[in-house]
DNA sequence: CTAAGCAATAAGTATGACTTTTGGCCCTTC
DNA sequence: GAAGGGCCAAAAGTCATACTTATTGCTTAG
């Protein structure tokens, strides 16, 4: 991932198939890698396992490194996240919104069961910071506050899987309000749909939080897909 | 992961730490796995970069590889997934079916929005193949219906992270069956929601489809745990 | 007691030789 | 002419070794 040969390599390999430069079921090989990126054998053939464990490529004997068709890519794998909103960043962005959809409720009612007190106590300080700097019109204070919000229900829930897709949702918040489309102010429903989670998480009324949440990520999902027209 | 050196040392060592038997923090030295393994240094570089690609490890100069803290690992890797499966099947299928409440009733809602007419068919006659089935009481023949109408409307649902997750699902179910804790005959409420989810995504009635799957997923949710009990 | 520099260590990279698998070709056979 | 078996070459897979680079912890000088 970081400096270091293997990163850059794998880098410009992983996202030339993510973006579909080479057609799935066409072949790589070994030497041919070596050659374009003037790397060693031992380089190249890491590369290749690095994309093999993502499962966008498979080294067959006598064959070569064969691109796998798409729906066999392990899509929830944080690098090929990253490659395909590069190369197609609405489609992508599209996918993870209505992941998010479907996560963030179940993971608010899991974490009105299981949330510490301290926890619970953190979400509603959270809140709250939402309250003013929305007031005060400090958007990138709210941006911070709202991200730290979701990552802590994620975590809270309980769920390593949920916790996990935190930085998803970070990704989707952090896009939609650089793309101007939030209004200078945040929408009211949406900070007090912040506060009553919070509050029914604290209290753990696991009802009424996935019930608060479906709103608020239906509402998201809605701004998200109408700035992906422009 | 097949055959072939890499594939058994990778399942070895993943498995282990999977498994916890190297806590997080503790490093690993590449000789080290030459000698336990009697493989070569690429072999066991090569595993290692794929450990790294599941954040399982991490390769520092001067260190050695170290065991990354479980939060930070890829909880989505159908690899990793496996290995805990292995470890700690209990733990594992708990969050598994969490994942399965919080996306399958989505998935069921985009599905009636995007389901080809084919597919809604498809999935229409698989529900009255398991009205069949249930009536005669072939389980065997009822439960593979049963994975292929979940594996339809995952991937019907036109979001490829949703798709991926069908063994995930089928993994679920299967478990479920095997552990007696099914009825001889499927309860008669679920092999009902099935047939009406058809329905709504036939008809494209994606509020009911989702409400539905969503009454599905929370029966069989409570299930697993009952089931995860013993 | 701090900071600069030095040396040992382990990963990272490079290279070349050897092994194994397998897909295609050819040749036989029915 | 189609079907089957066996040979060959190509490419991944494995091995052994040498060399490079970065980093940590120690040592030494200020």
């Amino acid at each position: 991932m970081s400096g270091g040969l293997h990163g850059k390599v794998l880098e410009v390999l992983g996202g030339e198939i993510a973006a579909g430069v080479h057609a799935p079921g066409s072949v790589l090989r070994i030497e041919q890698l070596e050659e374009r990126f003037g790397i060693s054998r031992s380089v190249a053939r890491e590369v290749v396992r690095t994309l093999a464990s993502i499962r966008l490529v498979l080294g067959r004997k006598r064959v070569g490194i064969v691109v796998r068709p798409r729906e066999e890519w392990n899509s929830f794998d944080p690098m090929l996240i990253r490659w395909r909103l590069a190369a197609d960043r609405s489609a992508e962005l599209k996918t993870l919104a209505e992941l998010r959809t479907a996560v963030e409720p179940v993971a608010a009612a899991a974490a009105a069961d299981r949330a510490k007190d301290d926890h619970a106590a953190r979400l509603v300080a959270l809140a709250e910071r939402m309250v003013a700097t929305s007031r005060a019109g400090d958007l990138a204070a709210f941006m911070d506050a709202d991200v730290e919000f979701h990552r802590l229900i994620l975590t809270a829930s309980g769920n390593e899987m949920f916790a996990q897709l935190h930085e998803v949702v970070e990704e989707l918040l952090r896009w939609r309000a650089g793309h101007g489309l939030m209004p200078v102010h945040p929408r009211p429903v949406a900070v007090r749909l912040h506060c009553e989670i919070a509050e029914c998480i604290r209290a753990g009324d696991r009802v009424r939080a996935e019930w608060a949440m479906r709103e608020l990520v239906a509402e998201a999902l809605e701004g998200t897909l109408e700035g992906l027209e422009s």
